[in-house]
DNA sequence: TTACTCATGTAAGTAGTTACATGATTCC
DNA sequence: GGAATCATGTAACTACTTACATGAGTAA
């Protein structure tokens, strides 16, 4: 259950509503785990039932209302000790990985299409993570800001330092994707050229 | 939903028990994409009843019984339709890097058990996936040779080939985490002497 | 007035997890 | 006789997805 701390983390740069806090998440927490608006609201309305959070509802125009959610101590102590757990990682699930070792199915084309596929997703989750760890490094990002504004200075450098190296890593990841896709390109026109000329 | 064709993929090397198509998963298929056995069970009443699959009911000593399940033309149908078709992949969702993101809510000591423990799980794996790589390559195990047999001679070195290649992606991507914790044990001991003792 | 963004949800369904249950056969 | 392994499931639960619903404020 990342997604309960992951809203922790945010709300611990200062108090925001649902709203805020999934557009938020999209910019930010959204790269590392992705989650829909609807489950974000169905989350808050449990943390605060467990008391990780408070919210307060605030009046948006003469009618409707909106509810700003600030974290308890208690949310604090929580976010701190899932941080500090040492979790099993989750076995893997890869539809991509499972479909690449059954490619005896299908024509050399359409295995071509696959990979390239699968190099063009890389390449763009990798272009995204590069300027997001661009704007990190700059301290560019409004929740950094907020987030430093609240912590000593002396923290400043380690605070960013944990983000950038989180985003260089999946930038390598996605790197690590490319070249596998390349190479599995580079397999398939050496068993199309095998099976046709040589030998 | 690559449960239910990774288990169609297994039956297409011969018909199966639920307990043996369990078994041949845990050692082959589940290297890429986890399941219980209970699941495995759901997921083959399923497929049996839309037709993908036919199911022999035999004697288990003079009490019990098994049932032995039999790909249909059908369900080789889907297999192919579904390795064809190229995939939205999911969106990310690792707990390690959400953590990974937020290690100055702990000490430096506790941060580097998280790196550690992450390159940890990823030695293991490497080692399990080399393992499993240099057995299909070797054309070694028990399921290939199952599969080879009773495909075209033509037809083996691509269905080897896809394979390997698929588990050197593993590899790849393992040693890919690997240098990552590597990379933040070295970026916790630059922030540790930062703050103690130089400028 | 139309479209967009702000704002908050519910409801139904799927995939997967965890724990439990049961009994047969085989090997020591 | 006991332990391991063969063999097949059910039940309750959790996380997440997809689709839907509703309405307010704001800028063109």
């Amino acid at each position: 259950m990342s997604l309960r701390h992951a809203l922790l983390a945010l709300l611990e740069a200062g108090p925001m509503t649902g709203y805020e806090l999934a557009k938020q998440f999209d910019q930010s927490v959204a790269y590392v785990w992705h989650a829909q608006h609807s489950q974000i609201y169905t989350e808050l309305r449990r943390l605060e039932g467990e008391g990780l959070v408070v919210a307060e509802t605030l009046a948006r125009g003469d009618r409707a209302t909106k509810r700003a959610y600030t974290l308890t101590p208690e949310g604090l102590a929580e976010l701190r000790s899932w941080v500090r757990e040492v979790e099993e990682l989750p076995a893997v699930r890869d539809s991509a990985y499972v479909k690449a070792t059954y490619l005896e199915y299908v024509s050399f084309d359409e295995a071509r299409a696959q990979f390239r596929a699968h190099r063009a997703h890389y390449e763009a989750l990798r272009d995204r993570y590069e300027l997001h760890a661009d704007q990190l490094a700059r301290r560019e990002t409004a929740l950094l800001r907020r987030r430093l504004a609240g912590s000593p200075g002396a923290a400043h450098d380690a605070i960013v330092a944990f983000k950038v190296h989180a985003y260089r890593g999946l930038i390598a990841r996605a790197r690590t994707e490319i070249e596998w896709a390349n190479r599995g390109l580079e397999l398939i026109d050496r068993l199309s050229d095998g099976g046709a000329s040589p030998k």
